[in-house]
Parts: C-alpha cells; structure tokens; sequence
DNA sequence: CGGCCCAAAATCCTATAGGATCCCGGGAAC
DNA sequence: GTTCCCGGGATCCTATAGGATTTTGGGCCG
C-alpha cells in the first residue's frame, strides 16, 4: 500500500499520463489513429477528466496532436523534412550542450568511459544475437539504446544546464519515435562505437573545441546512416 | 458573434490558457503567489475544469509550478544560476539558428534590416521619452522589446527548423521574465542596435561563421548588459 | 448512379457534486 | 512553556451528468 500511496501522492493524471506515454513509445498504436477519452478511461479504469489533463500534458510533447472540437490523435510519422529538421536541431543542442561540458571534462571523462563501455558490450550483445537469429529480440535493442541514450544524457547533465537538459528531453520523445519507422541498420553498432570513443577522446583532450566537433561529426554520421536506410 | 464563434470553436480551455498567458505576462501576479484553481474560475466566470486544463499546459512551460494535491504557483523569480543557464541556453539556440539561417542569407538579410531600422527607431523613440521624463510609458517600453523579439525571431524563422523554432518560444517566455526582475538598463539601446547592425552585416559577408560569431559576441554583451545591472 | 440533406449516434467539452488531502488554529498533556 | 493531537475550513482531485459539436449512415432528389 505504500506504493498505492506513492501514487495517490503524485495524483492520478500523472499515473495515466505514464501509462499513456508508454503505450506510445512502444509503438503499437499506428501513428494518426484515434484516441478517444472515453476509450482511454474505460480501457485505463478511470474517468475522462484525468485523461484529458494527461492528454493536455503529452500535447506538448509532440507525441499527440489536437484539433479542438474533434479529439486527440497519435502524431502522424515524421516526414522527410520533420526528419531532417530534427537532425539539424539535435545538432544543435548536442553540440552546445559538449561546449558546456567541456569545462568539466575532468569530471565527465570517467563517466563517459563507464557509459561506452556498456555502450559497446550492449552493442556487442546485439551483433552476437544477429549473427545467430534472424531477429533480434526487442529486449536487447532496447537496452543497446537505451545504453546510446545513456551516453548523450550524460553530456547534457554535464552541461549543467536544465533548460538545454529540458529540451533534449523534449526532443528524445520524438526521436524515440524515429527509432519505429527508420531504425537505423544494426550495422552502425562498430561505427557508432567508434564514434562515441571519439567524442570521449576530444573531452580529454584539453581542447574545448574538439568534444563541439566531435559531437558534430557523430550526429552527421548517424543522420546519414539513418536516411541512408530509407 | 463571429468572435464567440470563434472562440468557441477553439475551445474554452484554450481561451483561459491566453488570459492566464497574459496575467503572467504583465508581472502584476508575485511570484510563488498561489493560483487557486476556484478562484481563477470565478474571476474568470467559468467552471474549474477548463481551468485546470489550462493549468496543465502552462505548467510546460515553466511560468508556473504544480505541487501535487498542494495547488500551482506562479513561477518563484529566476536565481543568478537559472540566469547564467538562461543565457547559456540562448547562446546556444541563437548561434544554431543562425548558422542555418546563414544558408537563406539573401532572403533573410532584407527581412532584418527593416526589422533592424524598427528595432533602432523604438530605441530612439524611447531614448526621446527618457531625456523628457523620469520613467518611460510601458507602451514604448513594450514596443521596444517587441521589435527586439521580431529581430531575433526572423533570423530563427529563416532557420526553418520548427524544433528550434518551438524551444525558443518555450524560453522566451521565461525570458520575459526575466525583464521584469533584471530590467536591462535603457542605456544599452544604441549597443544593442549596433550589435544588431554587426548581425545583419555578417549575414551580408557571406562567411557562414560570420553570424554565428556575431551572435555568439550579441547575446554576452546582452548577458553582461543584464547582470551588471543587478 | 452520384450528390445532397437530414437525423441519430458518438464524441468532445463544460459544469457540478462529492470524496480525499492539506493547512491551520485551539486545547490538552507533559 | 513546549509539544503533540485533533477538528474545522479550504483546496485539490476524481467522478458523473448534460449541453454542444462533429461524424456517420440512410433516404431523397436530380
């Protein structure tokens, strides 16, 4: 019952904006269909005024989208120029966020050792299970993403910066649903890594301007690899 | 009739969001002041439902707070660690956009010289008012940050990156703000303008480093101008 | 056979009511 | 005198009901 206090204290409208969240990151509701708040509460168990409030909340990640009079929808796909506008964005803010962190380099460097480290061994995990299935179980992609993700935050957290952190945030949302419709060839697991080693050598290197290249090379290269695929 | 249509049509909950938006916006609300959901409705004549709602959405945008079952506030003012990381966050959606932008500079470089003749004749107009009078009108005060905005948000609209184009208006909102607490002193108009001359022209060299630079030099003087003052 | 109109169902939106929680002030116990 | 407890008031949160709007399906007209 602790638990059910827990989430009693964080009040039912975040507790269905958590479920609802995960149902769209996990991707099985196809992007433009509907979400009906009387559908949502009787599937959830709870009445339709939480769900709005939840609902209100994801409209401003870009997850959902509105037209008023007429009910939510999941976001339709990104298109080809959404996607590119997303790189150029993610750019930005990568690249910003390494300025900022390269003043506490000394700091980050072990962090970021730790992190590509698991980095590699997920990402080793992976190309061991494709060599051997044809299909590589949604678990370990997860985690190997789950472990890139891990190594970007960390840059963001040293930036020490929650307006730069907040709107990485933001973006992630989004580029998580990237990863549905243009998940980008598991072949990028060596590249990646390298790349990854790259942006932690720049950090340690003293200069502030390396980690900024660095990180720009990095998002270049996993931009073309992704629209390469399409 | 045509505008309660209107409003109708984009919902009750979106036109208590606006009004909420504006009171925000003046600075007469305190900050850390309580906003009871039942008072807002009866002063606005509606029900606490759209209230809430409208609530919800502006608690993304970090003009006010929510603890939960305790009730929203207005957003407590900015520390000097949120300022620098303000500013901070600025430099680095600035700088980006306007190195996407240096890509349209020809179209972009008419669009900011009208804007930047805008911009200096306010600064004159409110240059003229302070030498009269001891306090200038909000009117002109509001004008001249206006044409400040427009000037900036061209350079982002030329970016044509909708990404940027949103995180930029989530932090404008924080970064007005921020000129009620640290007014930026009125005598920083004719450096303001002519650091808005040194954008536009590196725009019109065609170096694409150029308006990065310049940007990056604006928004310190900007930054020094406000800290200074405090 | 295609297009238009209208009525019914479904859905959204707002209002209201009741239960749960937090805050505050008074009184008793140590 | 201080601390603890507790009861009333205020506020938030969820549930339910009813009005307004959109959508859909059938029938009618051209």
């Amino acid at each position: 019952m602790g638990a059910r206090r827990d989430l009693d204290r964080r009040g039912l409208r975040d507790r269905v904006y958590d479920l609802v969240f995960e149902m769209l990151l996990t991707g099985d509701l196809p992007p433009g269909s509907r979400l009906g708040i009387d559908t949502l509460a009787r599937d959830l168990g709870v009445s339709p005024t939480p769900v709005r409030e939840a609902l209100v909340h994801l409209e401003r990640t870009g997850l959902v989208t509105r037209e008023a009079l007429k009910g939510y929808r999941v976001a339709p796909p990104l298109d080809a120029a959404q996607l590119a506008e997303l790189f150029d964005a993610r750019v930005v803010l990568e690249t910003g966020a390494a300025r900022l962190a390269a003043a506490r380099a000394d700091t980050l460097v072990p962090t970021l050792r730790r992190l590509q480290a698991r980095h590699e061994q997920e990402g080793e995990h992976v190309i061991a299970l494709l060599g051997g299935a044809e299909r590589v179980p949604l678990e370990a992609m997860q985690a190997y993403f789950a472990a890139d993700g891990a190594f970007h935050q960390a840059i963001f957290a040293a930036s020490q910066n929650r307006y730069l952190i907040d709107m990485y945030d933001d973006l992630g949302a989004v580029t998580h649903r990237l990863r549905q419709v243009a998940l980008r060839g598991l072949t990028d697991v060596k590249e990646a890594g390298a790349e990854h080693r790259a942006v932690v050598e720049a950090f340690e290197s003293g200069d502030p301007a390396a980690p900024v290249a660095a990180m720009r090379r990095h998002i270049a290269n996993v931009r073309a690899r992704s629209l390469g695929g399409l």
